[in-house]
DNA sequence: GTCTATAATTTGATAGAC
DNA sequence: GTCTATCAAATTATAGAC
């Protein structure tokens, strides 16, 4: 089963967009990636934005059906979290980039506004799922800023990590917030 | 006093820059911005990598210069972490904006190699500075993973805030962490 | 220091053939 | 779906006058 043309396109505007940013992808360089032309990209994504859209709406269903399967074993809010971690340390240690949305959270002001919703989703949906992974004994209020906490310094750690060229980075900032956050009231 | 025509190219670069990332700054906006033409832009700054050098290191000066201040009379280890907040927090509330190095840590890998060093050492010298903060108590190894986790959480919060529109956010996340790190032993 | 002028390249995008 | 051909605009950058 080849992948068809706009997974190709999307695989390498991931990669590109994730090192580079929004502004760092070119029409033209997705299209030597795919080896088609250029008009032949615009032909599956009219313009930029288009692109943009499907990028974000493919990262975030890749991540959450990773973070299923990886918490599909998990009962314990630790071992919650701990699946959590995984997903985001698979992003930084296999694909050897940021986060796509952490990128794009960050460049916000610069982007089509098309793109804007599907970034704040994504902070969302990560904000609600640890929230429900924490202890069912904490308030709303003491989830949401815990949670708040945890994806923060998820996205800290990765940007921190790439930056510095050391993944060592994320394990350590990641493993010692987890236990830190949990380990009291 | 008025400004130099450097300090206003500066100012102005540091805007977009940190709304759009690296590849969102164009010469003929500065020179828009400045009341100037792009040659004339190029005469401060012959290449953007110069431009881009300049900014960061007048970004970093004034965040250290900023965190003396700030922590002038500071005393305890919590008096300091809350001074550092504060800096982060006023580049978040006043400039309406990320920080630059955190943009361009997450852009590392699409930036000219002559930007590399210099967001390199903002973390480096950001973690040292929250690292000496820290109880004198705490060995080495601890220091650095408390100050590595303050860090990237107020990088985080700071991206986080800005991609959902909701300064709260930050202020939720760092003031929670900074209690919650210096809360136990 | 700033300007005019301009070059070389890149970029987002479209028309129309196959 | 992909191609050739093309466009208009933007972008980095330089030469040389004032």
């Amino acid at each position: 089963m080849e992948k068809d043309t706009t997974a190709r396109l999307l695989d390498a505007a991931e990669y590109r967009m994730r090192r580079g940013g929004y502004n760092s992808v070119s029409f033209r360089d997705l299209a030597s990636d795919t080896d088609i032309k250029s008009s032949s990209v615009h032909y599956h994504y009219p313009k930029k934005e288009d692109l943009g859209v499907a990028l974000i709406d493919r990262y975030a269903e890749r991540f959450f059906d990773a973070l299923m399967v990886a918490s599909s074993k998990a009962q314990t809010p630790k071992e919650k979290l701990y699946a959590f971690r995984k997903v985001y340390r698979g992003a930084l240690y296999e694909d050897k980039a940021v986060c796509l949305c952490g990128l794009l959270g960050a460049e916000m002001a610069g982007l089509p506004p098309a793109l804007v919703d599907g970034v704040t989703s994504f902070f969302e949906a990560n904000v609600k799922w640890v929230s429900d992974a924490l202890p069912d004994d904490l308030s709303k209020a003491e989830k949401y800023k815990r949670a708040s906490t945890l994806v923060a310094a998820h996205q800290g750690a990765m940007m921190m990590a790439n930056s510095s060229d050391d993944n060592k980075l994320f394990d350590t900032v990641t493993e010692f917030l987890i236990s830190n956050t949990l380990g009291q009231d």
